[in-house]
RNA sequence: GGGGGUGUAGCUCAGUUGGUUAGAGCGAUCGCCUGUCACGCGAUAGGUCGAGGGUUCGAGUCCCUUCACUCCCGCCA
């Protein structure tokens, strides 16, 4: 038998009773009735009542020690009777009553309490964060973290997908985040960079003929943190396939992430079949290319309204002639808002930067109730109501910026107006994709095109039909996968042709030299021979916060980096010896 | 780089229009308690009120500067 424990905490039950038991664990909880003692002993996978009284020589030593400490108890399993049983517990219906007892690790004063489900600042959480572990809620998110990285890589490994790992240490890539950076010693002067994805690695798998590739893959991306955003690294399911379209790999993620999520979570899943909308449509019914689709609200363009003789919102035409777009959004069934409504929605959207949301409100007889009412004509009325399917009772909330500003405060708008409504149904998961996605976009400082997403996606169309004098109207197989607002994941078909490679950097500005310089692994694979491919890369840590219902990363990360990307455990970043920094011929030039 | 929030005991927080010796709960230490499961009761210790400067007879409280943490914008193909 284990010198340490016959059974974990979590094990025994009533048929146990009689039997002689060791236990090890943390002491979660002490309950001292001074000559009765009562502690709760905790280890992973439960928690077991332990009990002692004073006739046991040990019970004034134990009566004594920290909380936390860990300790194995070598006891009796007995019944405990019907009023003491504790159903909180899967051990509640017995209790070990406890012979002897041995310390196996002190533990001094606690810097936080392990039992108690109190909120503490992440400063002193990060510090000790191997305390911060061992409480329940985020010791249950990161064995949900473990079960669901297990499940995904059985499921992929079913579907006949291999895993790979890729370098870490690899080359710097021009577009996209920064790069962290790693001196080389044996090459003076030079870096690596870890890998922002394993991009060009799993399209050069494909290339070497192995099919189907999967890894979950750390990525590197110094880029400032976000809720949702770790700094400097996190996880992807990194996936990609070959001889696919792109409803190939839309079959492979619908399946996999539907299983998953049926299999961790209680909540409804919307559609098994994720609906496809495009990055426009998009951009114009939710204002942005992530929609929360959990919100029945939707945004309608309404700018050729305000062109009519029998509108005089003489505000709004003044926009629309220089060019700006008129945006609203339909309420149902709220005429009986009171106006503080109505005014706290337009005073929250300038405190968003907008100018304000103009509202009124379809009565009978179709006119117009609010402050800018009178501005419409019967006729104009009907005209709105048959473009948004507005009702008598409804309201209308009015936007009018330019383009992207319109689509922005809209977009927020909608969160806003569903939350305020109670118009989300927050037990359901509702998955989108995203498709056709623009090539190139215009960048709006430098007014130069750029690629607007992954420079190594396929255009659509017929490849010898493509006009690229009209770069901005290439669509690209490119496509997201967004859940509850949320995006888990960018992916495409790849550009496997290097002619059509080279035409694309020369849009964006990359000659021959420079494509070839930056990205010669890749072009040089594409040109021995490389299969058409695809692929994708949801998000791990994403995908766990939503299935934990979490809004914070560092809930579903073990060790993550405070928001300046320092480990406040480990206290990384450090400071190197001037002999370290001698040997990678590096010296420091810090700014005051 | 910019904007918001927070910072008071080991932990979580309260602290009035500026006014005597800065409080509570948990934790710690000591004492009492044989059926609790957030056990109960009593006592004790524990504070540079993030730091620095200013206004004032007097600052945890008002003003300025600064630091830390956090949320957001920028950034994240």
């Amino acid at each position: 038998m284990n010198k340490y424990r016959s059974h974990n905490c979590n094990a025994l039950r009533k048929k146990d009773v009689g039997n002689d038991v060791l236990l090890s664990g943390w002491i979660n909880k002490k309950r001292d009735h001074g000559n009765l003692l009562f502690i709760d002993i905790r280890d992973n996978y439960g928690i077991t009542q332990c009990i002692i009284d004073k006739k046991n020589p040990q019970f004034n030593d134990l009566e004594k020690i920290q909380l936390e400490t860990v300790i194995k108890i070598n006891g009796n399993v007995i019944d405990r009777s019907s009023e003491t049983i504790n159903k909180e517990i899967d051990t509640g219906e017995i209790e070990v009553s406890i012979k002897s007892y041995e310390i196996l690790g002190k533990c001094k004063e606690l810097p936080l309490p392990v039992f108690s489900e109190q909120e503490y600042a992440e400063e002193i959480r990060l510090k000790y964060r191997f305390l911060d572990l061992r409480r329940k809620k985020i010791h249950e998110n990161i064995l949900l973290r473990s079960n669901v990285i297990s499940f995904i890589r059985n499921e992929m490994n079913k579907m006949g997908f291999l895993e790979f790992q890729t370098p870490i240490l690899t080359s710097s890539s021009p577009e996209g985040a920064r790069d962290f950076l790693v001196p080389s010693r044996l090459n003076p002067g030079k870096f690596y960079a870890l890998p922002q994805a394993p991009q060009q690695f799993k399209q050069l798998i494909m290339v070497s003929g192995f099919d189907k590739y999967f890894q979950i893959a750390p990525c590197f991306r110094d880029e400032d943190a976000r809720a949702d955003r770790s700094p400097g690294e996190f996880y992807q399911l990194d996936l990609e396939m070959s001889f696919v379209e792109q409803q190939d790999v839309f079959k492979v993620v619908e399946k996999l992430l539907f299983n998953t999520f049926k299999k961790f979570s209680n909540k409804k899943i919307i559609k098994d079949k994720f609906p496809k909308i495009s990055y426009s449509e998009a951009l114009l019914k939710y204002g942005s290319d992530k929609p929360d689709l959990r919100n029945p609200l939707i945004i309608n363009d309404i700018t050729e309204i305000f062109i009519r003789d029998d509108v005089s919102f003489d505000l709004f035409k003044k926009l629309v002639k220089s060019g700006s777009k008129v945006r609203c959004i339909i309420t149902h069934n709220t005429k009986n808002k009171p106006r503080s409504f109505f005014d706290s929605i337009d005073k929250w959207a300038k405190e968003q930067g907008a100018s304000g949301l103009a509202y009124f409100t379809f009565e009978e007889g179709v006119s117009a109730k609010g402050p800018i009412g009178k501005f419409f004509s019967k006729e104009a009325l009907e005209e709105i109501m048959k473009k948004t399917k507005a009702k008598i009772g409804d309201s209308i909330f009015l936007a009018c910026e330019k383009k992207t500003e319109v689509e922005k405060i809209t977009s927020l708008a909608r969160n806003k107006l569903a939350e305020d409504l109670k118009l989300i149904d927050k037990n359901t998961f509702a998955f989108c994709w995203i498709v056709d996605y623009p090539m190139f976009e215009k960048d709006e400082a430098s007014n130069k095109i750029k690629f607007s997403h992954n420079p190594f996606s396929m255009p659509q169309g017929d490849l010898n039909q493509i006009n690229f004098e009209k770069p901005l109207d290439i669509l690209a197989y490119q496509y997201d996968i967004v859940c509850n607002g949320i995006e888990l994941s960018s992916g495409a078909i790849r550009n496997h042709i290097p002619e059509l490679m080279y035409k694309l950097f020369s849009i964006a500005g990359y000659n021959r030299e420079q494509v070839n310089e930056k990205f010669s692994g890749m072009i040089n694979a594409l040109s021995y021979g490389a299969p058409p491919h695809g692929g994708i890369a949801p998000g791990i840590d994403r995908i766990v916060m939503l299935l934990a219902n979490e809004k914070n990363i560092r809930e579903v990360t073990m060790f993550p980096m405070n928001q300046n990307a320092q480990d406040l455990m480990m206290n990384a970043p450090s400071n190197v010896s001037d002999n370290q920094l001698n040997e990678l011929n590096l010296s420091l030039k810090l700014k005051k």
